[in-house]
DNA sequence: AAGGCGGGGAA
DNA sequence: TTCCCAGCCTT
């Protein structure tokens, strides 16, 4: 199994910036952030231009967080730069400006959790890691052991069995681990994978038995969109964004934008504009004048 | 263990 | 419309 995917990844790999061998570690680590919940198209042309602009961690450690949230743009989840901010500011203070090499120092950053830890592990360092993305989990889950998706949440039993894949040689485990990912991302993805191309079709298990059902279907819930917090959140900052320099903004027109140019008052929640802005200052994203009777704010 | 957190494009 | 995306952090 383990030749069949690193042949097949040598002939299907993208040509992605990140996966260069002039990419620096720093660069692979912006990337593993950017990547979380946002898909390789877009942040494929915001890596590009971010890494030019910012090459390393001292670079980013020390720009204005207005323009890291701008150049940030719609990657979603806006709190993630901020956190990649505070990582290059804890790189530069505590490891001399260079990105930690073991997965236990590199948990201790900002913004990286286990998946991450693992993946610049073994992306950026050639560490033999046990990388466990969506696409990891769901490949596995079907060849090996015949599940339509992955359980909704990560646990121990999972991992371990995850682990015993992973080859023992770190060279070929970093092989496998992106082998595998890319295989997810291509051909076992999880709406409509396209079997007769995987490498894997003559020995997988989840092929083999029919392709059955998601067991876990009932359980797993997508999260709602219009008419969110979330989205009152990303109108706020959007607009924020947009504004030349970093003006003030007073906080009536903010609840206006919030509610979608509509009066607040007749929103379904009136509280709801409100409660969005003050998420955003609580999260770091929008400073709140000194004086609270201002009523002022702006991006950081 | 569960819920919050953006935004876009494919199905 | 619905689903999904190289998750992380707090409770």
């Amino acid at each position: 199994m383990h030749a069949a995917v690193l042949r097949w990844y040598d002939g299907a790999a993208r040509d992605l910036p990140w996966r260069r061998p002039d990419a620096s570690p720093w660069g692979v680590l912006v990337s593993e952030v950017m990547l979380q919940q946002t898909p390789v198209a877009r942040v494929e042309p915001a890596w590009r231009a971010w890494m030019e602009r910012w090459p390393t961690p001292a670079d980013l450690a020390s720009a204005p967080a207005a323009d890291v949230l701008r150049a940030w743009d719609r990657l979603g989840y806006p709190r993630r730069a901020l956190r990649l901010q505070d990582c290059a500011r804890t790189i530069v203070a505590e490891h001399d400006g260079a990105v930690p090499v073991t997965e236990d120092e590199l948990l201790t950053l900002p913004g990286v959790g286990a998946y991450t830890a693992a993946a610049v592990a073994a992306f950026a360092h050639g560490a033999r890691a046990v990388v466990l993305d969506t696409n990891v989990r769901r490949v596995v889950g079907r060849a090996l052991e015949g599940r339509a998706l992955p359980p909704p949440t990560l646990g121990r039993a999972e991992q371990e069995r995850a682990a015993g894949y992973v080859p023992a040689d770190a060279a070929t485990s970093v092989r496998w681990n992106v082998g595998v990912m890319e295989l997810g991302a291509l051909v076992c993805t999880a709406r409509s994978p396209r079997c007769a191309d995987c490498p894997l079709r003559s020995r997988c298990a989840w092929l083999a038995a029919g392709r059955p059902a998601d067991e876990h279907a009932a359980r797993r819930r997508t999260q709602a969109w219009h008419g969110t917090d979330r989205q009152v959140r990303g109108r706020i900052m959007a607009h924020l964004r947009a504004l030349p320099g970093t003006p003030w903004a007073t906080g009536r027109d903010l609840l206006t934008v919030g509610a979608g140019g509509a009066d607040p008052a007749a929103l379904p929640d009136p509280a709801q504009p409100g409660r969005a802005l003050a998420s955003l200052v609580a999260d770091g994203l929008v400073v709140a004048a000194a004086s609270a009777d201002a009523d002022l704010y702006r991006l950081p």
